[in-house]
DNA sequence: CCTGGGATTTTCT
DNA sequence: GAAAATCCCAGGA
């Protein structure tokens, strides 16, 4: 059985760098009613200053952007496209803009509502080549983006600017069985942010090697 | 394999 | 009025 432990003040305390990579194999929580969702960050991407071409935040404080400048432990909730909703944990000390993109997660079960079977059925995913997944869940197809991921989570911008460490709502958590080295981590340019001048370059994408789930390799 | 366009609406100039 | 931290699908090589 899967033990999770909450994630406190102090894990979001570190430098978004640090906490981007630290990210990666902890687990998302989101509670509806007496519904549980839960998914395993896969894939990441760090937003950082006010001179970061590719944040919101480099154009100042904005009405939306306000929930950057929040304190560490904060979700940062909005809209793009039109269409989908982007979720982000807000990062550094407050009135510092920057904060990570969730990109990517892996379910760890419970999309109740079609009677479908958890497609792993070996839980611990070991580096051990699971032969193909079955039938996919609904959650499986649908958390392998920024956008998709809310969608299936249920999470929109009411949860904006909602505070990780107390919510009932939406949280982070660890298995402390679980631990990510160094050597799990693949470093890569952003996605979708060609317009920000040198900073596009910037390898500020982490996900976790040979995960299935992330967006893009 | 890759490239390009359309959907859709909030946000900021 | 233009752009956007996306996604999906169609069409070409």
């Amino acid at each position: 059985m899967l033990k999770l432990q909450r994630l406190k003040t102090n894990f979001y305390k570190q430098n978004t760098f640090k906490l981007a990579r630290a990210l990666l194999g902890k687990y998302l929580v989101r509670k509806i009613g007496k519904k549980t969702l839960i998914g395993k960050i896969v894939e990441v991407e760090a937003y950082y200053g006010p001179k970061d071409k590719a944040s919101h935040a480099s154009r100042g404080r904005t009405e939306r952007t306000k929930t950057m400048f929040e304190k560490p432990g904060t979700a940062y909730i909005y809209m793009i496209y039109g269409m989908y909703y982007c979720l982000n944990i807000v990062t550094e000390k407050k009135e510092f803009p920057a904060a990570i993109l969730i990109r990517a997660l892996e379910p760890y079960c419970c999309h109740p509502e079609p009677s479908r079977r958890v497609a792993t059925k070996s839980r611990h995913d070991s580096a051990s080549a699971s032969p193909r997944r079955a039938e996919p869940t609904m959650t499986e197809k649908l958390s392998n983006g920024p956008g998709k991921l809310c969608q299936a989570f249920k999470i929109d911008k009411k949860l904006n600017g909602e505070n990780l460490i107390s919510s009932k709502k939406l949280y982070l958590a660890k298995n402390p069985q679980e631990q990510i080295s160094p050597s799990q981590i693949k470093k890569a340019k952003r996605i979708g942010v060609d317009y920000a001048g040198h900073y596009k370059h910037k390898l500020w994408r982490y996900y976790l090697k040979n995960n299935p789930f992330v967006s893009k390799r």
